[in-house]
DNA sequence: AGCACGATTAACT
DNA sequence: GTTAATCGTGCTC
């Protein structure tokens, strides 16, 4: 493991172009503590909305009262609410006063897995948080955490280091769900994902029984 | 006040 | 591949 593996990821790592801090994201570990238990997965997906002129982004309409937090300093959390159910998060980025935000989109489920099945259950493990609604309903994730700071030290939800993804291990694609979004908006690759991460990364991270990782409930 | 639609998911045919 | 679920948001009237 490297040396900076395990330490909190500080507010600078975020004040970086969107694309940059979505790339680097990959491999990083996201964590919520959860009546004092830590429940964490590693980021394997994830997506960059970046300035007004970005159709994609929430903020082609300007500065409202749902977007108000992506326009604030970097490195926290905007969580918002679509199709009448299903909660996304996003790390605010880059500098205050611009709006951006990287998506999370997916994570490999580390620890609190009993925890995470309870909130995923009758999910089998691969698809507890393969998704930007699931890993909210994985970790608890709701508007409750909408603005909150994630570089707090008394955080409830924050990003750890975790193991460096080489570029060969990373793929980019256009944004998934933008379907009335015109180009180039629409087909931009700010879609950033690690490579068959479901199959792979568990093997990669050296992720055994000394784990919870594969504990049965 | 009314309306169309959404950075999705799960369950269908 | 198609579709229902379900409601906040931001736009138009």
């Amino acid at each position: 493991m490297p040396l900076t593996s395990g330490g909190r990821i500080p507010r600078e790592f975020f004040e970086d172009h969107a694309c940059v801090v979505a790339r680097k994201l990959l491999g990083q570990r996201l964590v919520r503590i959860l009546d004092g238990v830590r429940l964490a997965g590693v980021v394997v997906e994830t997506e960059a909305y970046r300035g007004e002129e970005d159709l994609g982004c929430h903020c082609r309409h300007g500065r409202t009262p749902r977007t108000s937090v992506m326009y604030g300093p970097a490195g926290f959390a905007y969580v918002y609410f679509t199709y009448g159910m299903h909660w996304m998060f996003n790390i605010v980025v880059e500098r205050d006063g611009f709006p951006a935000a990287v998506l999370i989109r997916a994570l490999l489920p580390m620890e609190g897995l009993d925890r995470m099945a309870e909130h995923r259950r009758e999910k089998p493990m691969a698809r507890w948080a393969d998704g930007p609604a699931k890993l909210c309903q994985a970790l608890s994730i709701d508007g409750k955490l909408n603005g909150s700071d994630l570089c707090a030290p008394k955080a409830q939800l924050f990003l750890e280091w975790g193991q460096p993804i080489p570029d060969s291990r990373v793929t980019t694609t256009p944004r998934v769900g933008l379907n009335s979004v015109p180009e180039p908006w629409k087909s931009i690759p700010w879609r950033y994902l690690v490579s068959d991460w479901q199959a792979d990364l568990p093997r990669e991270l050296n992720i055994t029984s000394e784990t919870d990782y594969w504990r049965k409930r």
